[in-house]
RNA sequence: UCCCCGGUAGCUCAGCUGGUUAGAGCGGGUGACUGUUAAUCACUAGGUCGUUGGUUCGAGUCCGACCCGGGGAGCCA
């Protein structure tokens, strides 16, 4: 437990210490960062400390008996960081349980200007905050925010590894377009000043590292596709990258997505394994992060809590695209977008649904094929197309999937249609060619979930560098 | 990319229809007081009012352009 050879007492996260891992008179080492100072003219000081460790701080009482208490004690300020080795005792104040009585204190690190340190113990802008991303996480609420992180991407591989998934790394660096369209970063080595051209005056992609073009990834599904035909269920969360010039609350040019692929499985089985998923992530972080869902549900979003919780309880609205059309409809409301059946619904109409006429989440599924992607697999109908989106309040969208076409034929034609380049897919197609089986997968935006799950309504408050158009400080 | 809104002290903001030396709270410093809890009280330091043109006797305030940020829309996760 000592690994700290300057000193014999064991050093105690200060979330052990507030769980009572360390008994009272135990002497033990602290280490973290000052929140807050209070001095006693009766001759001591309290120092509140944050480790990180969870939201609370140690209450640390230091003495004016200390060799160093006027030179260092009485200059602590906000943002310094500091070891101390003290003994474990109740506290005689309200507020707290245990609190340390400071043996020693070693300023580590002291704040050089005090008066422009910017994380200060008052409300902030978020905006401001993430301004100073190296230091947004000595926040209460980044601290929270990157604490259910964690948990919530430890909850994501727990479920799949329960249900016998396997995670596949898939590339970053692709060839392809998984969504047909032109909105990908490109990767290259190619020297922008001096373009090496082809004799009919093209950019000569041939010299380049890969020998052609290449690009960050917008998806890991085609490539997890080949390894679901092999190993059944597998998923994919990582980074994926989308040069979209989209300035929202809900999109960043660089997120985390997580990419089931079951194979086997059709629409009903996939709709089903979201919102077993989603109700699984959201249990494990209910009970692994209770105090820092209780501050966001005090800061943030006094539903935090307990829409997740009805999230649990509930189960989700199935509703059928054309369903969804009629609601709509029949609604009343006065829309500023018309909903007609054949266009894609807006996000006024995702939010009717979901906040207004369900207050809950909803999956639509079954929409019409041309407002769909390529690979989803064409209904019986020959109109509709074995999608869905799960829409949650608040956020919109948050996972979008689909049952994948699997014969070979309606899935050459369907690539032709949107004038998809054989070529590059072949290896695609090979998959229908040798032992293709009905399969389904969906993506979830890693991020969108943190934001329902927090309650924090804006992308960039969730993701440590939030990268946007125009945007890609530190 | 489109439509709105904004940019004043380290931070959060106020500053009316243009008018002398631009204000508050928090934070910083100094002092008082207290087993304190984002303590309290007093004093104090701190600002080329986003940049740049223009209108005017006079611009933080009005107009143009640009930069940056936010909200909404589209696209999507």
């Amino acid at each position: 437990m000592d690994t700290d050879h300057h000193s014999e007492a064991p050093k105690a996260s200060v979330k052990a210490l507030l769980d009572g891992a360390f008994p009272v008179n135990e002497t033990v080492t602290v280490e973290g960062w000052v929140r807050t100072r209070r001095d006693s003219k009766a001759g001591f000081s309290f120092v509140h400390v944050n480790d990180g460790s969870c939201l609370a701080n140690i209450q640390l009482v230091a003495n004016q008996d200390l060799d160093n208490y006027a030179s260092d004690v009485l200059r602590l300020t906000a943002g310094s960081a500091l070891r101390c080795i003290g003994t474990v005792v109740e506290s005689q104040g309200k507020g707290q349980s245990v609190e340390i009585q400071v043996q020693s204190i070693d300023v580590l690190g002291d704040v050089e200007d005090p008066d422009t340190y910017p994380i200060q113990p008052k409300k902030h802008s978020y905006e401001f905050l993430r301004s100073v991303a190296h230091l947004r996480p000595r926040t209460n609420t980044f601290g929270a925010v990157t604490r259910i992180r964690h948990r919530a991407a430890r909850a994501i591989h727990q479920f799949f590894d329960d249900m016998g998934y396997f995670w596949i790394n898939t590339p970053i660096i692709t060839a392809s377009d998984a969504e047909g369209a032109g909105q990908l970063f490109r990767v290259s080595t190619l020297d922008m000043m001096n373009l090496p051209q082809t004799d009919a005056g093209a950019i000569d992609y041939a010299q380049d590292f890969f020998g052609r073009e290449t690009f960050l990834t917008v998806s890991g599904q085609l490539n997890v596709e080949a390894f679901c035909l092999a190993m059944s269920k597998v998923y994919t969360f990582g980074p994926t990258f989308r040069a979209e010039n989209s300035n929202t609350s809900r999109h960043l040019a660089e997120f985390w997505m997580v990419e089931p692929e079951v194979a086997f499985a059709d629409l009903a089985d996939l709709s089903q394994l979201a919102e077993h998923f989603l109700k699984s992530v959201f249990a494990e972080v209910l009970e692994h992060c209770g105090d820092d869902m209780a501050f966001f549900a005090d800061r943030v979003e006094p539903e935090a809590i307990t829409r997740l919780q009805n999230v649990i309880d509930q189960p989700f609205v199935q509703l059928d695209y054309t369903e969804a059309v009629e609601i709509l409809q029949k609604s009343g409301r006065d829309f500023e977008h018309p909903v007609a059946w054949g266009t894609d619904l807006q996000t006024e109409h995702e939010r009717f649904l979901t906040e207004d006429h369900c207050q809950a989440p909803v999956v639509v599924k079954n929409y019409p094929d041309a407002i769909k992607a390529f690979y989803m697999r064409l209904n019986d109908d020959g109109q509709t197309v074995a999608a869905m989106d799960v829409l949650a309040p608040g956020i919109g969208e948050i996972i979008g999937g689909s049952q994948r076409e699997e014969r070979l034929e309606v899935l050459a034609k369907r690539m032709a249609q949107h004038g998809l380049d054989g070529g590059d897919y072949e290896w695609f197609l090979d998959l229908r060619r040798y032992g293709t089986v009905p399969h389904a997968g969906f993506g979830l935006g890693f991020e969108r979930l943190l934001n329902y799950i927090t309650g924090l309504s804006n992308i960039r408050d969730v993701i440590p560098y939030p990268r946007t158009p125009k945007s890609a400080p530190f």
